[in-house]
DNA sequence: ACCCAGGCATTGG
DNA sequence: CCAATGCATGGG
């Protein structure tokens, strides 16, 4: 069998947790113990295995896919011992969720999508919401589905996203987004400033999600989402000691965490979504 | 029957 | 520049 080896420290629950918390992801699914992804044209099952996953089928691309949703481009060790010497309470989440490596979002246009569903509304209102369109827009492999592609989007009708649960003005972002000129492999090489100022002037892209897309698609490191409701709730948690921090409050913490905001932003994150 | 939830664009001062 | 408003659904 395929044995990809993953560096420790690595927990394999905590690290798919997100796959199974609120509701069923169509295009990253849990099913039997494993996680299941359409890659190409062939869906891949990820299951843990001593020493590492096990990927089937495995190859060159599809290795690159995993490497992203077991998020293994993050520097964890490098983080553990940073955290360990910036205060007690990271010191202690790191800890206690030790191995945790945040998911790597592998598709930048499923990753936009998902943030204009997660826009507002309760996650599990999202899920279910995305759910259902994934149905009608992707393409069912055995288990998960392929995530439904620009061309597919860019031609469907605003009404057929108001059937599944999209706001009229949700369906408007989608729409316009899957046919906007936008060059994602562009992307990849700008500096995180650059990246924003390229999202947010489509119309639907707003701070928070072009901070998520840096974090969850770009694996930036210094990707910071302080506008993030569940984050403000972490810092207050953790840091404040009244009512929910300002945006401006939130952003101003997060240089005590530089370089190593976006993995101290999911490892507070961890404490709201990962917790039993 | 409320009320809030991992925002955003739009409108009006 | 900042405040107020509507949005659609799921769960408490």
């Amino acid at each position: 069998m395929p044995l990809l080896p993953i560096p420790e420290p690595y927990d394999f629950a905590f690290s798919t947790e997100r796959f199974r918390r609120f509701g069923p992801d169509l295009a990253n699914l849990w099913h039997e113990g494993g996680l299941h992804r359409v890659v190409g044209r062939r869906e891949v099952r990820i299951e843990a295995a001593p020493g590492g996953v096990l990927v089937e089928p495995l190859d060159d691309e599809i290795a690159a896919v995993v490497r992203k949703l077991l998020g293994l481009d993050f520097d964890l060790a490098a983080f553990e011992s940073f955290a360990g010497g910036v205060d007690r309470n990271l010191a202690a989440l790191v800890e206690r969720f030790r191995g945790y490596r945040p998911a790597i979002s592998p598709d930048p246009f499923e990753t936009l999508v998902t943030s204009i569903t997660a826009q507002q509304v309760s996650l599990a209102s999202a899920f279910a919401i995305r759910s259902r369109m994934i149905e009608r827009f992707g393409r069912r492999a055995t288990h998960a589905y392929a995530f439904p592609t620009r061309g597919r989007l860019a031609v469907a009708d605003p009404g057929e996203l108001t059937a599944v649960g999209f706001s009229g003005r949700k369906a408007e972002y989608v729409v316009g987004l899957a046919g906007a000129d936008l060059d994602y492999e562009a992307l990849r090489l700008l500096p995180d400033e650059e990246v924003k100022a390229r999202l947010v002037v489509i119309r639907g892209l707003g701070d928070w999600t072009a901070d998520w897309f840096l974090a969850r698609h770009l694996a930036r490191p210094q990707a910071w989402p302080a506008g993030d409701l569940g984050l403000r709730k972490a810092v207050a948690a953790f840091y404040g000691d009244g009512p929910l921090p300002s945006i401006e409050e939130v952003r101003v913490i997060g240089t005590r965490f530089a370089p190593f905001q976006n993995l101290t932003a999911h490892y507070l994150l961890a404490d709201l979504y990962l917790s039993t």
